[in-house]
DNA sequence: CGGGCGGCTCGAATCGATTCGACCGTAGAA
DNA sequence: TTCTACGGTCGAATCGATTCGAGCCGCCCG
């Protein structure tokens, strides 16, 4: 009198719930009840629903169409800006990734990654379709107005780490221009005054090259312009490159240029993040120019970063800290409240990469 | 002749597809092709279909109900042995992530972080109710055999990365005890004789304590295991002391008791992990040791570990690639091949945290 | 002894999309 | 001119579970 748990056909198909419910001589509600525990069912009926349960090898209810029932899916998406792989690259990432998983826990959910590229990206699940119940969307996306639009269009709540895209979607940030501002200052008051600057990218296309007023004007990317107008509070002549993104490749690459013609060189380098740092420290090294004795380097972000002998003089932000706020934002989301925006300060970090001019040294 | 997107009550509810394809005076099927565009559409229906999806602002189909229908949400988990937050701390890990969101490149899947704490930890998605199509088990965890009856029971093919657990499920891996046997070999060569280890957990309690007969007869964790038998080849009574999780903390503990007595310090240490490595170090320097002078260090990754002012002498195991193997193995496993399992093989980085015992330095 | 009240179970509707087979009209071929 | 083939569209079944309201039965209380 055995049921078997599949059709005739073989054993191909897992069995569902109806089948558990059959064997156990229950409804199909009544096995529902058994399996979330949420209503009034007599033990007996539960345990004998557990016992066909395991006999059929069934591995409980299917989450997809418990979440397209329930409406949820218990999963969070983090929306990185770049691809996977470059977003490991960098600590600041990891961090709030850490900072994220600590604050949505009470909700219990699973973290999604995923990538601004979306589906064009050659992706098949991307922001467009994901089955997620609200999202965190991190860091100087240019494209987050697109990602933005999607969202919510269908409906689903977000949380924004860097970047204003909405009165409607609570942002996390820091202090982007007062604390460039401060590092500027420290600069200044060092004695510098001949100062350039290499940024994030200003758009979308995440173009390399000159910081140029057209860029600047273009700019959709508030982390760049907001630590560009703190460097320009300081010093409003300031200029630089624009870096395609934050990595010690491309901080290299932006100091090479800017330190090419040895006549002109700048005595300080504003990176607006610590792997740009890095990459300008290496490429004045291999310039033959001592860090900080020919050039001063300033960063943001306040990373550790991996190889780089030297103590960074950094804007130290609280990136696990903001993935907590995130997170909290998200839970309190997801209850139906409506969360504040916050904002974090850095603090200045006087490391080894920093010191007076030559010439101002000469002078004193 | 403007229909509402939602029913009279309100605009709480988002549009579905019927919505859309009753605007565009289509039928759900023709709406649900246009989307798709899998089927054969004249393109005057597809741009009707599309504007009148725009005009109710749809924001696409239910990822929900179409993984439900399709029986695939393209989603790839990746069960982490720790809390999140844990995992995040070992570079490892990171790098295996990396490399499997490379290896899983041509599914275009998205990638979701559990823990083999699964619902037990408070979640309400882990491992037992997941929207996966695959998984990849990462690292020696103690908990897998329960992880991997779940997956079978669902129905869920899987990877696992070190922790061989069913001839069903290919294995990434490493040469773990030949590896540890080099290493083992370069210690003795350089003189040392008096060696103790730290190792990774060898059950799922993750018990700390001495490394007794007792606890490596009831192991469960591979990877301890066999690491443990590559240092006992070359020092067959070596012993020492078995630390909860791979962390630097974990390693300055053990490293503590193993230094604890002046009189019986062996000269060299091996530990398991990096991390560990770099707390021995750390241990050994707060007791007034010098480090390779009083004692040798070997690890195990070949990370670069935080805050370290030592180059480790270590055991680099490929840790991207062995990522990007797994998530191959998973995009061959979804095509309905059998992929096989693959070991890896680690090289010895000697760094200078190993260097002669002081008797034989002295001997010389 | 009868009405009422709970506790347990069941049926049926529902979530939102995909997909298979049928159907229809037209164009090209015989 | 008639048959075939095919592009395009529609209906209806289906994916697997959850949930709400209704029904049944036994017990308590009046």
């Amino acid at each position: 009198m055995t049921r078997e748990p599949a059709t005739t056909t073989g054993a191909i198909t897992r069995p569902t719930l109806a089948d558990v419910a059959a064997k156990a001589g229950v409804s199909a509600s009544t096995a529902s009840l058994a399996f979330s525990g949420s209503g009034p069912v007599s033990d007996a009926t539960k345990e004998r629903v557990l016992a066909a349960a395991s006999e059929l090898g069934y591995g409980g209810p299917d989450p997809r169409a418990r979440s397209l029932r329930q409406g949820r899916s218990g999963i969070v998406g983090v929306v990185l800006a770049e691809r996977l792989r470059a977003a490991f690259l960098d600590p600041v990432n990891i961090q709030m990734l850490d900072g994220i998983t600590e604050g949505i826990a009470p909700l219990g959910a699973g973290l999604l990654l995923l990538t601004d590229l979306g589906e064009e990206g050659g992706n098949a699940v991307g922001i467009e379709s994901a089955p997620v119940d609200a999202v965190v969307l991190i860091g100087c996306s240019p494209r987050v107005g697109r990602s933005v639009e999607v969202l919510r269009r269908r409906g689903i709540p977000a949380v924004a780490i860097e970047g204003a895209v909405g009165e409607d979607i609570p942002e996390i940030s820091i202090d982007n221009r007062e604390a460039t501002r401060r590092g500027a200052e420290y600069l200044r008051e060092l004695g510098h005054a001949d100062v350039a600057i290499v940024t994030l990218p200003f758009d979308p296309a995440r173009t390399r090259g000159p910081l140029t007023p057209d860029v600047e004007r273009g700019s959709t990317v508030d982390t760049a312009s907001e630590r560009l107008r703190g460097a320009r509070d300081v010093f409003p002549e300031i200029t630089g490159r624009v870096a395609a993104t934050s990595s010690i490749e491309e901080g290299r690459e932006a100091a090479k240029v800017l330190l090419a013609d040895e006549a002109q060189r700048p005595t300080a380098i504003i990176a607006q993040s610590d792997l740009l740092a890095a990459g300008v420290v290496l490429a004045a090294e291999e310039l033959g120019m001592s860090v900080p004795g020919d050039l001063s380097v300033l960063g943001f972000d306040g990373i550790r970063v991996d190889g780089l002998l030297h103590d960074l003089t950094t804007l130290v932000q609280p990136s696990v800290a903001k993935g907590h706020a995130a997170g909290e934002a998200v839970v309190s989301l997801l209850r139906g409240e409506s969360p504040d925006s916050r904002c974090f300060t850095s603090t200045l970090h006087v490391g080894d990469t920093t010191a007076p001019p030559r010439s101002a040294a000469a002078r004193s």
